[in-house]
RNA sequence: UGGGGCGUCGCCAAGCGGUAAGGCAGCGGCUUUUGAUGCCGCCAUUCGCAGGUUCGAUCCCUGCCGCCCCAG
């Protein structure tokens, strides 16, 4: 329980069940810090709010501290993907360790049946067992973010949120009369404050804002930027670099030398990225799959090809440390995270 | 210090007598449980400076200043 509305919701759901339903609240990250911040969750005012509908709904509630936890599986992680010049997902690794390792274990721990949380995702039973379908509300489907759930974890937990809209989670908050039924939706990443995730990474990897040089494919140093922490493939805005025919966008990051290497729109084009760490659902091996390398983008056409996603038409803006999830239709087959990519333009130099 | 060219928004760059295009950058907003992208809006009462001609000049003339090129 976040202490936000949808966890909330999940547990009144359950509560409402019949089943016997207990309430976990991890802190995650200093209260100090967060509790000022609307949206925000597993802090401060967050874990008094959960208490509060943990009471209401007269089930137990724990509060266990992972503050240390978190800061060493998606803090620590955020800060050393950055460094070496790829863009990370610190919800994935959230939900990877912080919510399907240890609360998962603290859940079966405590002798649960099952987990259930809040999470905007389907699970259905299959031929072959739990399945993992993207959510029925498509504008709020967390599918993307949930990739790395295993067979095993499927199998254990629960998403009672997955069939429905956000509005009828409210409703069902409000009819509830639960405090938080107006909370605003969690945004951004949580741990940071006002969106200035750079000054946490500078806080805990001084050295991270190193600046260097900015770097046209064609050879050109066209300025010098403040620490490549604070772009990522695909980047526009920020550069600062002006008197250019075009804009122009970050196409690649060279950690070794600091460089920023820039190039027209045409330039970010791949065909192909390298997987690793996959965590596959089901067989995919040759397939003709649909494969989604950001939230926020319609799935695309593409096969599986070894440890190579190949791309049907040539993708924008694919950035290293970012995932691949691949969908067939409705259901997830798995993802995994993007280790380099293969653009379809030849590069001249840099 | 002989000749030629140029000085218009942070950068690039139109306009060449009728009352300042556009692009890039930047800023603001929308969108968004990652970082981005995208979309919308804003962004020179002023054209190196000082005079002059004209009803009227960024555009014509003069001087000065500053760059650049070719010559010496």
């Amino acid at each position: 329980m976040s202490g936000g509305v949808d966890s909330s919701v999940v547990a009144a759901l359950a509560a409402r069940s019949g089943a016997e339903t207990i309430g976990i609240t991890l802190q995650l990250y200093d209260h100090g810090s967060a509790v000022k911040r609307a949206g925000a969750c597993c802090a401060g005012q967050d874990i008094r709010d959960a208490r509060a509908v943990a009471d209401k709904l007269g089930i137990a509630h724990y509060v266990f501290d992972h503050e240390s936890r978190f800061r060493e599986s998606v803090i620590d992680h955020f800060a050393d993907e950055y460094m070496a010049g790829r863009t990370p997902i610190p919800c994935v690794r959230c939900n990877m360790g912080v919510k399907f390792t240890d609360l998962f274990r603290l859940a079966k721990e405590l002798g649960a049946d099952c987990l259930a949380t809040g999470h905007y995702v389907r699970r259905v039973e299959g031929a072959e067992g739990a399945e993992l379908h993207r959510a029925a509300d498509p504008a709020r489907d967390q599918s993307y973010f949930l990739f790395a759930t295993t067979q095993d974890q499927l199998d254990y937990l629960r998403f009672p949120l997955g069939g429905m809209p956000k509005p009828q989670v409210r409703e069902i908050a409000q009819d509830l009369g639960l405090i938080v039924a107006m909370k605003p939706d969690s945004q951004d990443i949580c741990f940071v404050p006002d969106g200035d995730y750079a000054s946490v990474v500078r806080k805990i990897r001084p050295d991270a804002e190193l600046g260097g040089d900015i770097v046209h494919l064609d050879g050109r140093v066209l300025g010098q930027h403040k620490g490549m922490i604070h772009y990522t493939v695909g980047q526009r805005k920020g550069l600062e670099v002006g008197g250019q025919p075009v804009p122009l966008y970050v196409i690649r990051l060279d950690p070794s030398t600091q460089r920023v290497i820039v190039g027209p729109r045409e330039a970010l084009a791949v065909d192909a990225a390298r997987i690793i760490e996959g965590n596959w659902l089901a067989d995919l091996q040759g397939r003709e799959i649909m494969a989604k390398v950001r939230s926020m983008a319609k799935p695309v056409a593409a096969h599986i090809d070894g440890d190579w996603l190949r791309f049907a038409s040539p993708e924008y803006g694919v950035s290293p440390g970012q995932a691949a999830v691949f969908y067939e239709g409705e259901r997830v087959l798995g993802g995994g995270w993007i280790e380099e990519t293969v653009a379809t333009m030849q590069e001249i130099a840099a």
